[in-house]
DNA sequence: TCCGTGACGGTTGAC
DNA sequence: AGGTCAACCGTCACG
């Protein structure tokens, strides 16, 4: 069962072992920062650990994201990405194509060997999960930007604790930032929590724009148009995202 | 005193 | 359905 109460650290503050720390934190953290408050001072502030502080404060440095990253999940072992490029070709091919027969021709085109060769069954998933949602609309965002998150997510934890775009994978044309909660580093001139949370407006823009680019790219090509629509979405999600803490900051 | 870092115990979710 | 594993988390202690 998930814990209704968190633990207290030593400097009296609540927190959830394994948990990441409350979006409105994270956000706060990094104001603090960028009004020129020591990482210690944040630390007492919060009363977040300084270890804690000093890696929000890193990450965001480095990716320009306040969110934390995926949490959980495995590698994948057979159906890596080459794996699943070459079946969605065979299925393009031939959309009649049998799950064992596409495991025939991953061994005989050599994609596989026999040790890493999917089975029947995972092969159907794939299908199912990443090629079945190839159809034209929507299928970027649908199948691979949110496989398996709701498009309203429901709380994960309790409201504290929600973070409900962390897994959203960076898309293709987003290469570097995992731009699902990137600031930009644009900051409200007001230093109230409820205006820094109030950048909606930012990402609403971003939304906007991005959708302008999708309107444009219909020229330059199916990947363009894909990479397009997925940045909108990403932005689309953002809002969504900083509407959800801007509504319960706690 | 401040801060970067790594060990630690914990959670999560794809496989 | 349930176990495994590797990703992540924040805290804490050390230098």
């Amino acid at each position: 069962m998930e814990p209704a109460f968190g633990e207290v650290n030593q400097l009296g503050g609540v927190f959830v072992n394994g948990r990441p720390l409350p979006n409105a934190i994270r956000l706060r953290i990094v104001e603090l920062a960028q009004l020129g408050i020591r990482p210690c001072d944040i630390s007492r502030q919060l009363r977040v650990s300084h270890g804690c502080v000093s890696k929000i404060l890193a990450r965001y440095n480095e990716t320009g994201s306040i969110l934390p990253g995926a949490i959980g999940g495995s590698k994948p072992r057979v159906t890596t990405p080459t794996v699943v490029k070459h079946i969605r070709t065979y299925k393009q091919r031939d959309p009649g194509i049998f799950a064992w027969e596409i495991r025939d021709r991953l061994l005989a085109d050599g994609v596989c060997d026999k040790f890493n060769l999917p089975s029947v069954s995972s092969i159907s998933r794939i299908l199912r999960n990443k090629i079945g949602s190839l159809a034209p609309q929507g299928a970027y965002d649908a199948g691979k930007a949110a496989p398996h998150a709701p498009p309203q997510p429901a709380l994960p934890y309790n409201h504290l604790y929600s973070y409900p775009a962390s897994k959203v994978p960076t898309p293709p044309g987003m290469p570097a930032l995992p731009g699902h909660m990137a600031m930009h580093r644009i900051w409200p001139s007001s230093h109230s929590v409820t205006d820094i949370l109030g950048i909606r407006s930012i990402t609403e823009q971003q939304s906007k724009s991005c959708c302008a680019c999708v309107s444009r790219a219909g020229e330059e090509g199916q990947e363009e148009l894909q990479g397009a629509r997925a940045r909108a979405s990403q932005a689309r999600r953002t809002a969504d995202v900083l509407e959800k803490v801007k509504r319960d900051p706690a």
